[in-house]
DNA sequence: GCCCGTACATGACACTGTTATGCATAACAC
DNA sequence: GTGTTATGCATAACAGTGTCATGTACGGGC
C-alpha cells in the first residue's frame, strides 16, 4: 500500500488513522455531518491530521464510505439461503431497508455522491460498492433457478429492483411517508410483491414468500433493537 | 399574499422578487449551486436582498422548488389521454425521467431535502408537491378502469411506482449507469414493464404499450432538443 | 416640504475546507 | 552518542459560505 509516496507513516499514535475514520463514522451517524474542525475537536488534535493522513475531507469521506459498504455487505449476506428463493430475496431487501433506516447519513454518503466510487474508478471502492449489487444478483439468480421467475437479463432486473428499494429508501429518509401519514412498510411490501409477480412468479406464491420474509424481518428487527439496548 | 407582515413591498424594482427567483433557478440549473453572494453578484445587488425578500436562502430555495413543481406538473400533464391507459402511464413516467435528466439540480432540490415541503406543512408547497403525485395516481386509476390492472389500493401502488422511477432517476444522476457501462433506458423500461405486469397486465399487452410509449418519448426528446437549439 | 419607513449596501461574525509556515520529535547515518 | 533529515502536527491565515446589525438614501403620505 501507499507505494506512490513510498514513505511509511511514522506517527506517534500509529492508530490515529483508524481513530480518525472511526470518529468520522461515529460523528456522521450521531450528528449527520462531519466537519474537519468538529472532528479535530473530538480527537483532541488539529484539523491538519485530516490532511496529512487523507489529503482532505473528500478522501476521508470515501474511507468512511468504503467501511460502510463493508458493513452493509456483511449484514446483507447474513441472510440464509433456504428453499424459498423469493423469500430469501425479500429478506435480503428487508435487511437493505433496515440498514438504510438505522444508518441514514451513512447510506446517504454511500449511495448519494458516494456512488462517485463508480466514477472515480478506484478499484477498491468500485469493488466495495459492486459487491453488494452482485450479492443482490445472486438472490435473483436463485429465484430464476428455482423456477419462480423468468428472467433472461438478470443484471437489468437487478437494476430495476435496486431502483425500487433505493428510491423507497430515499423517500423514507426525507420523511415523506410520516408527513403524509402513510405506512412505508406497506408500500415497501408492494414494491417487493409487484416486482416478484412482474418477474414471473405466481401471485399466491409471492404472497406466501412475503409472509415468510416479513416474519424473518420482524425477528431481525427485534434482535437489532435488543443489541442496541 | 404576505398578510402576516401586512406591508406591501415598495421596491425600486418591483420585479426584483421575481428576478431573484429567476436568477436563482438559472444559477441552480447552470452551476448546480446557488450562494447568496454569487446571486448578488449576478443581480448586481448585495446579499441583503435575499433577506429582505425571503428572510434567508432556505425560503428562496423553497420558492425555486415551488416553481419547479409547477413546471414539472405542467410538463407531466401534457401527455394525452388515449385508449391505451398503460401506454399513457408509461408516457407520463418517460416525461418524468426526461424532466429529471434535463434539470438534475432542480430535481435534487425538489425531491431531496425539498420534500421537506411535506414536513414543513406549508399548504402551498404541500399542494405543489402532491399535485404531481395525484397526477400519477390518475394514470394508474385509468389503467385499473381500463381493466388492464387489478389494484385495490391505488395510492400504495403509486408509492411503489414512484419509488422505482425516483430511485432510478437518482441512480442515473450519480452517473452510475454510465460508469459501469449499462444502458439506463433498458433498466427504466424494465421497471415499467415488470411493474405493469406485476400490477396485473398481460405481458404482451405491456410490451405493446411500452413500444407505443417509447415512440412518444423519442418524439418528445426530439422536440425537446429542437426547442433547446 | 417635511417626516417616516422601507429597501438596500456595507461590514462584521461564525462557520466551512484548505494550506503555508514553523516547530518538535522520531528515524537514520556515522 | 551526535548530527542530519524528514515527518507529523499545531498555528494561523485565506477564501468561501449563510446571516445579521448598522447606516444610508430614497419614495410615499401628510
Amino acid at each position: 500500500m501507499d507505494t506512490l509516496s513510498g514513505v511509511p507513516p511514522r506517527s506517534a499514535d500509529p492508530h490515529l488513522r483508524e481513530r480518525i475514520i472511526n470518529t468520522a463514522a461515529r460523528l456522521l451517524a450521531t450528528e449527520g455531518v462531519v466537519s474537519a474542525r468538529r472532528l479535530a475537536r473530538e480527537l483532541g488534535t488539529s484539523t491538519m491530521v485530516v490532511y496529512t493522513h487523507f489529503g482532505g475531507m473528500d478522501e476521508l469521506s470515501r474511507q468512511v464510505m468504503r467501511r460502510g459498504f463493508g458493513d452493509f455487505g456483511a449484514e446483507l449476506d447474513r441472510g440464509a439461503v433456504t428453499d424459498d428463493a423469493v423469500a430469501d430475496w425479500m429478506t435480503y431487501l428487508w435487511s437493505y431497508r433496515r440498514f438504510a433506516l438505522r444508518e441514514p447519513h451513512l447510506y446517504a454518503v454511500m449511495f448519494g455522491p458516494g456512488l462517485a466510487a463508480f466514477r472515480l474508478g478506484d478499484p477498491a471502492d468500485l469493488e466495495a460498492a459492486r459487491s453488494t449489487f452482485v450479492s443482490l444478483l445472486r438472490r435473483i439468480h436463485a429465484c430464476v433457478n428455482a423456477g419462480r421467475w423468468g428472467v433472461d437479463d438478470v443484471t437489468t432486473a437487478g437494476e430495476a429492483v435496486w431502483s425500487g428499494v433505493h428510491g423507497h429508501t430515499t423517500l423514507e429518509h426525507t420523511g415523506f411517508f410520516g408527513a403524509v401519514g402513510r405506512d412505508p412498510v406497506r408500500s415497501y411490501s408492494e414494491i417487493l410483491t409487484r416486482m416478484s409477480i412482474g418477474l414471473g412468479d405466481d401471485g399466491l406464491a409471492t404472497a406466501r414468500s412475503l409472509s415468510t420474509a416479513r416474519r424473518r424481518a420482524v425477528r431481525a428487527d427485534r434482535t437489532d433493537a435488543a443489541s442496541a439496548r
